[in-house]
DNA sequence: TTCTAAGTTCAGTATATATTGAACGTCTAG
DNA sequence: CTAGACGTTCAATATATACTGAACTTAGAA
């Protein structure tokens, strides 16, 4: 095995053990594991992108599994499928803005958090102010991480426009 | 029932519906539904400060549930356990400091996010620049947001600081 | 066209997790 | 001390979710 590829002193099994932890992690996270696992395998796999077959025979999940979990990351916008030429089957890739994909997330989590509180809000409508202060305090601070992490959004894609231009 | 507590035109039922849709929102995040459900609840209950017996009632999840749970989000530093004069009972109530809970908790997942990340470079120690470079740039960005987040935090208690010293 | 490989979908199954309900410990009041 | 309320723990159960494997669809090769 890996006769195509120069994996140096590098242990398959280590590397392996990296997905796995991913996997635990997205877990923990609410998560599917095998999401974890194609997302952390992808970050040190060779070569970089990998047919959904590769993901089945490196990670020993099944077929379906595979062709869910990459649709899931995709939607995230983590994974990106990219054609290479002469080959008839999909490539799966780590999309180069992907890390935008995962504060993007947590940003659609807040705004949810937001607006239920804000939604919680008019139910007070008519209540004393006392009522709703709990709920008032609730709500500033989603909003204020909603606007702070919208902010930090921004900083990132700019340091990534001046920094990272090697790729 | 409410016989001693003044709701104005609030519907007792609408609150409830508050308290589900944090249930359902807890669980999109991977946490259990009572959890969100307590935590909805208490922003919206009237006294703001509720014994084990009355969300019992008001949710009508088992005692077993409350037990469980409200353990869980003392743990994760949004509710707190307040004693009252002249009751037996344990009195659960929102966390002033909870908002600070909620963004340490995110902070530790991206902590150990970039933990991962570090111990994946140093199993790829003797491999390529380009090799490393996937992990490296996912390392960065949760350092990135780990420094930020740090930030944040610090700004949002300097906010609370000033502003809500209401209470 | 037919044959084969790739990928998707979905019903069935496995697995993990939350929830219940009952038994237990503990504390306070009387 | 005893009675009863409160809270916790845990085994059993319910429930949700992920995963598998097989059937199906699509597309390229011959």
């Amino acid at each position: 095995m890996n006769s195509n590829t120069n994996n140096g002193n590098l242990r398959h099994e280590s590397l392996l053990g990296y997905a796995e932890e991913w996997g635990l992690l997205f877990e923990r996270w609410g998560l599917p594991r095998t999401a974890g696992r194609i997302w952390g395998w992808l970050h040190v796999c060779e070569p970089p992108l990998q047919t959904a077959g590769q993901l089945v025979d490196a990670l020993g999940v099944s077929k379906g599994s595979v062709s869910t979990n990459t649709r899931l990351l995709e939607s995230l916008g983590l994974l990106e499928r990219v054609g290479v030429p002469g080959a008839r089957q999909s490539h799966y890739g780590v999309r180069p803005d992907a890390f935008e994909g995962i504060m993007r997330q947590r940003l659609v989590g807040v705004a949810q958090a937001r607006a239920l509180a804000e939604r919680g809000l008019s139910v007070l409508e008519s209540a004393s102010p006392e009522r709703k202060q709990r709920l008032t305090a609730k709500r500033d601070f989603y909003a204020f991480l909603e606007r702070e992490m919208e902010e930090l959004l921004r900083h990132w894609q700019g340091r990534r426009e001046e920094g990272t231009l090697v790729d």
